[in-house]
DNA sequence: ATAGGGTTAG
């Protein structure tokens, strides 16, 4: 046979332009290989025959000699039964070049041989175009499949489709499957839809998993489970990919698609894509089912208005709800914490349940719990459990796991001990949430030790290593012992003798950290403790454990843990930070403070407003006017960054600061005068202070407040008059009184006049904080000599000076006119105050 | 085919 086909290669001579690489194989890669499919490199290309031109033999006169044809479709088969499959391809290669009809080539060829030879050739890896083209040309020529490929070829097929999902070789996988599409039988048998999709999770590939899936009929149902299982994987981006896919496949619109897309956008957090895609729905003119309708609910039910928003929408629609929507509702309610609502909904539930329209089931019963229990409305979370018995709902794990956290939420340890008890009676098996919510409701109360016992005894009895008798008799005393001693009858002290499997998890250890107080050793313990039960600490157990060490007092230790914590591959948080910052500050340590609040900055760790409350409380703890400065700088960002300031807080800072002007002695004068410069630019408050602390406006003793709001301009009022204690110490004298302006106000407008509230927030303080004497005054300015609408203290001995700020209220373009407020401290007075602070203070 | 419970910083 090799001299065969020697004798073929040496002696076939054919035009260039015939070669193997011309037309076949181009057009094939433009219509039969996949997108995923990169074409693979033919066999050796130094193994290729080279046919010469004009080949007598294999011209096309030639081979209509049916004796050559035959001669050679002999060989082509005896090469595919000796496995030869190269050899075998070759003169498929020299046939399909010459340019005969191939038809006619492959129909002789008996079709097992041709199956075979294809098969391995594609198991090898060989996904030639020429392969392909060969295959097409079977297809085409309408062998039956069923007789094409026998036994032996599937077989060898499916192996190796079984080897490349497991080598994870998803590209060439396709490539096999793609090329046998057509023969929907052999499909089947090649992978499990199942495998074949999880690969393609794994290698997010959405649109090869649709492809797939559209092979096998209810594809929308694997359609479904890819979307979904996309959505668990948490790459919303592949599961939408997916779910495009699937309509641009599926005729009409699948509701059960668009609802899976929907909870997957819920899984990833992105709600506002769910909304996006309803409101494509609704362009498109299509009305949800009710299954759209709850999962859209469902999953921006953390924002009421929109669900009930939703809701409304179903009922002008006409379409009947159900009792998940309800229940959906009553979450929401829940999650916004609106109780009356959810009582009014349940009660709307129970209204529609008498009327035979709904049946309440376990989902509302412990949703409309899980409202009382965070409410601390413990006897109204007790009382559904009535309704819920009457209605013969049993409940259910998740039933009593709400009603033990209302009891525990409402700080009753005793009693959420006797329900607990009471569901074991029941014969429901508690979890490790339920042990977990009454761990933690002792640490609430501060039951740490009773926290540790009960602890010790699950883990004692619950264990599946054997604990010696001894051991978990003294466990089991110590705990009835102290359950006596807080007088609970012995019969309610079952779950301290049950034998359900406990198995502590991460959150467990956590609250147990918590019951250690500030025993560090105790916490770091539990942390090697866990490995015993394969836990690994998460962010949480890092910050519990900073909190700790640093309530300990042991400050250096805390921010050590917070390194080890990045050493140990978990990057901390903002609440690790916010945590090692209170420790901080709370130890007086206001340095170290901001350098971490520098320091999770550089990380870009963004501050919350707790971080921003938290380093606020820094605030002067040395008195250093640096620290308030810092405090400032940190209050500006707070603005910037769009947190509300605290007004509690602003508050103490402003105290504090006024406890700087009394108290601040002729040090602060050179740590004052260095920073000036750099908070200047950072806002209109900062400049406006060191405007008015600008050693070149030392003389002037005049406050613009235009433009402030009450805070700023308190801290404005304050900075100028920190500016005069300063001068004043240092041995200036005041020259003139103290001039403030206040914000313009239209003439006869009442309704703006003092809207900011800065007029008076700024007497107040100079009033009653300060204890100045102020002069309260009005100007009328402009065109309008009408006496009418004139300034509230008019009788004061205010002058209207006619340069400086007026200048500027004169460029307004209104005619109309125009009232400034103004406030004045006479020299006098401030010259008294410094005097008797001077003296307070010396004393 | 839908939903529910426990742990961290002020």
């Amino acid at each position: 046979m090799r001299e065969a086909l020697s004798i073929l290669a040496s002696a076939t001579v054919l035009p260039p332009s015939a070669t193997p690489s011309g037309n076949y194989r181009r057009r094939h890669r433009h219509s039969t290989t996949s997108t995923t499919t990169k074409p693979r490199p033919n066999h050796n290309p130094k193994q290729k025959p080279q046919f010469p031109a004009s080949s007598p033999l294999l011209s096309s006169s030639r081979w209509a000699n049916r004796q050559t044809l035959a001669y050679y479709t002999k060989l082509a088969s005896k090469l595919a039964d000796d496995g030869k499959f190269d050899d075998f391809l070759m003169i498929a290669e020299s046939v399909v070049a010459s340019g005969v009809n191939m038809s006619e080539f492959l129909a002789l060829l008996e079709s097992e041989h041709l199956a075979r030879g294809i098969v391995r050739l594609l198991c090898d890896g060989k996904l030639d175009s020429l392969v392909a083209t060969l295959f097409n040309g079977i297809q085409k020529l309408g062998v039956e499949p069923v007789g094409l490929f026998d036994e032996v070829a599937i077989e060898s097929l499916k192996a190796e489709c079984r080897r490349l999902l497991k080598c994870g070789e998803l590209e060439r996988l396709v490539s096999l499957i793609e090329i046998f599409a057509g023969f929907q039988f052999i499909i089947k048998e090649l992978v499990e839809p199942s495998e074949f999709i999880k690969l393609c999770i794994t290698k997010r590939e959405p649109t090869a998993a649709i492809r797939y899936a559209h092979i096998f009929p209810h594809a929308e149902v694997l359609f479904c489970s890819i979307i979904l299982e996309f959505g668990k994987k948490r790459d919303l981006g592949s599961a939408l990919k997916a779910f495009e896919a699937s309509e641009k496949i599926l005729s009409s619109p699948n509701m059960h698609a668009y609802r899976t897309i929907i909870d997957v956008c819920g899984l990833c957090g992105d709600y506002l894509k769910s909304r996006t895609i309803y409101e494509g729905l609704l362009a498109e003119n299509i009305t949800p089912n009710i299954y759209v309708f709850n999962s859209l609910m469902n999953v921006n039910s953390h924002d009421l208005s929109y669900t009930l928003d939703i809701y409304k929408k179903m009922e002008t629609l006409g379409m009947m709800s159900d009792i998940t929507s309800h229940n959906i509702l009553l979450k929401s309610c829940c999650l916004a914490a609106k109780v009356e609502l959810a009582q009014d909904t349940y009660k709307q539930i129970r209204k529609l349940e008498s009327k035979g329209v709904l049946k309440l089931d376990d989902f509302t019963y412990s949703t409309i719990i899980k409202v009382f229990a965070d409410a601390k409305m413990w006897k109204h979370a007790l009382e559904i459990r009535e309704d819920m018995l009457l209605s013969g709902i049993i409940p259910n794990t998740i039933t009593w796991s709400s009603l033990i956290s209302a009891c525990a939420n409402a700080g009753l340890v005793e009693k959420a001990i006797i329900l607990f008890d009471e569901m074991l009676q029941a014969d429901a098996q508690p979890n490790t949430q339920c042990f977990n919510t009454l761990l933690h409701a002792c640490v609430e109360v501060c039951q740490f030790d009773r926290a540790f016992r009960l602890f010790q005894c699950w883990k004692e009895r619950g264990s599946q290593q054997t604990i010696s008798g001894d051991k978990l008799n003294r466990a089991y005393n110590e705990a009835v012992d102290q359950m006596s001693e807080m007088g609970v009858p012995l019969r309610l002290c079952s779950h301290l003798t049950m034998r359900v499997p406990y198995r502590p998890t991460t959150s467990t250890y956590n609250i147990m950290m918590k019951a250690c107080g500030t025993d560090y050793y105790r916490a770091k313990d539990l942390i090697d403790e866990m490995k015993t039960f394969n836990l690994t600490p998460n962010h949480i157990s890092w910050s519990i454990l900073i909190d700790v060490c640093g309530g300990s007092g042991n400050v250096l230790g805390a921010l050590q843990i917070l390194a080890s914590m990045r050493e140990s591959g978990i990057q901390p948080d903002v609440i690790a930070y916010t945590t090692a910052i209170k420790i901080c500050v709370k130890q007086k340590k206001p340095k170290l403070a901001f350098k971490l609040f520098a320091e999770m900055k550089k990380y870009q760790i963004k501050p919350n407003m707790v971080t921003y409350n938290t380093i606020l409380r820094a605030r002067s703890i040395d008195g250093s006017l640096l620290g308030l400065q810092q405090c400032l700088a940190i209050y500006q960002q707070m603005r910037k960054a769009g947190y509300k300031p605290n007004d509690y807080h602003l508050k103490q800072l402003i105290e504090d600061w006024c406890e700087g002007v009394l108290q601040t002695e002729r040090r602060s004068e050179r740590q004052f005068a260095s920073h000036i410069t750099d908070f200047g630019r950072q806002s209109l408050l900062l400049e406006k202070v060191a405007e008015y602390l600008q050693d070149s406006n030392a003389e002037s003793l005049f406050i613009d407040l235009r433009g402030l709001t009450k805070v700023e301009a308190r801290i404005v009022v304050l900075a100028v008059i920190r500016k005069i204690k300063e001068k004043y110490v240092a041995g200036k004298s005041i020259k003139d009184d103290l001039s403030i302006i206040l914000e313009q106000q239209r003439h006869g407008d009442r309704a703006s006049r003092d809207e900011s509230g800065v007029g008076e927030a700024v007497i107040r303080l100079l009033k009653h904080d300060l204890a100045l004497e102020v002069i309260e005054a009005g100007s009328r300015t402009g065109s309008d000599r009408d006496n009418k609408g004139s300034p509230t203290n008019s009788s004061l001995n205010f002058e209207v000076d006619e340069k400086g700020s007026l200048a500027e209220t004169s460029e307004s373009p209104t005619r109309r006119p125009i009232i400034l407020q103004r406030l004045k401290v006479t020299r006098k007075s401030l010259h008294q105050w410094l005097h008797r602070k001077t003296v307070s203070s010396k004393r």
